[in-house]
DNA sequence: GGTGCATGTTGATTTTAATCAATGTCATCA
DNA sequence: TGATGACATTGATTAAAATCAACATGCACC
């Protein structure tokens, strides 16, 4: 089977920061020669991650924080009674570990779902540097606002929409962000399972799988296995509730 | 009627942060006499603001993060088709605004739900300042962190949990910030209405108002109008965390 | 101190999705 | 390549909460 451009994977062979195919993404705007060096100083690209590796996990002690390079990642929480609860899906380009900051531990566990590689910045130079590239404190409070607007259109989501608007909010969010990664926004492949799908939009793998069914008979998508592809993004769009001047209804990681 | 001690409410009448009675929440650790002094320089304490009155709204531009020193604040936001969520109350001690710094506008609206003093952080003077100060990184960054795990919480609760369970971990959760300012954990009144509590947690307020007949006649908690009294922390709390696909909390249900 | 309106409660019914149970399908690996 | 187990779908039933409708209560404003 030939892989469609969505199956979010970029080449991993650069090791700068400059060349990277996610800078535009990851680097704060308007980095000179020296402060991306700098930059670079503290970036390390670790080994690629194998589908179920981690790149840290609940409770571990929080030293650094993390970009995803290509792939996908399953953030979730287990509880004391062993519930999990899938709190996103980090794409290329975007940032974990942010809320361990506070607390000094990972909140979350965060699993590739997929070959996946990433790179670390040791959390006590990224401080330090701040203080060097002024528009790296901004660019990290852009990244952690993102993830504040992501939770609360999940959490309007989960709270006031229907089944099928849920799934078709799950969609459209996903296309909007592969679309701006450059990969296919019509037709994608799903690194992560039903399951976790189901977990994260608050509701059961039955309950979502009667959904895709009926998403499918409406004529909105077409579904084969892990492959989605988007029939009608429009009527799909407004399922989802989806309106351009509302400010709930932008990028969403999940 | 006399005032139990957790109206919320603090004197506004210091102007100063140093002797801000929520400077042990809203400052860095650690800051030395000028810094503070600098910290001052940038933050402006407004008028108070009566009920129904706003902070900022959604839609306008971004400009200053704000903290909030007495009373409580609504966040919420409404879709294109007038539908509203709301997204969380805020205390004293606790930052508006993060979520529009990437975007550049407010996400969301901040209301007054009674009278309410807060404090003005203008955003450009705050990034200078960030690379003066230290610490003043790491605490915003921490305080971004704490918004991410409440938001993982609810994501969580309404996914999860049963309407009672809810309706109990928003008590608990209340009752420990009430706790951490200086007030009664045990007894408070509700400055929000049953319609914007059920709303943040994800039910109509006719299922939220049986549940609170529910959690009194189990004597977890008295309540009288917007006064709760918390009875039975111990058993609320572990209803908050109660799952109900817990095999041994399955029985205790009947 | 009424009057009117917003807020909150209660009851009856319907709708929705969860649950339970069975079956189907795919990928893995001996 | 056929057996195995994880993942996914489908159907029947139950449980939970939304909805609809009526009523009660408290509060703001004359």
């Amino acid at each position: 089977m030939t892989k469609v451009s969505s199956d979010f994977k970029v080449s991993v062979l650069q090791t700068s920061c400059r060349n990277c195919s996610l800078s535009s993404l990851c680097l704060p705007k308007d980095l000179v020669s020296t402060e991306i060096k700098e930059l670079e100083s503290i970036v390390s690209q670790l080994p690629p991650l194998n589908k179920h590796g981690h790149i840290f996990s609940q409770g571990e002690n929080f030293s650094s924080l993390y970009v995803v390079r290509s792939g996908c990642v399953k953030k979730y929480q287990v509880d004391a009674e062993g519930n999990e609860q899938v709190n996103g899906f980090s794409l290329p380009g975007e940032l974990l570990g942010i809320d361990a900051i506070g607390t000094g531990r990972y909140m979350s566990s965060a699993e590739a779902l997929d070959t996946t590689s990433y790179c670390q910045l040791k959390y006590s130079k990224f401080e330090e540097l701040c203080e060097k590239i002024p528009g790296l404190i901004k660019h990290i409070l852009k990244m952690a606002g993102q993830e504040l607007v992501a939770e609360h259109d999940i959490h309007k989501a989960i709270s006031q929409k229907s089944i099928d608007e849920r799934v078709a909010v799950f969609f459209t969010s996903l296309s909007t962000r592969l679309r701006i990664l450059g990969y296919s926004g019509s037709e994608f492949n799903l690194p992560m399972s039903r399951h976790d799908i189901a977990n994260f939009l608050g509701m059961q793998p039955e309950t979502f799988s009667r959904s895709l069914k009926k998403l499918i008979t409406d004529n909105l998508i077409d579904v084969n296995l892990k492959n989605i592809r988007i029939k009608d993004q429009d009527n799909l769009r407004l399922l989802a509730g989806h309106c351009e001047t509302c400010p709930s209804n932008k990028v969403m990681n999940g």
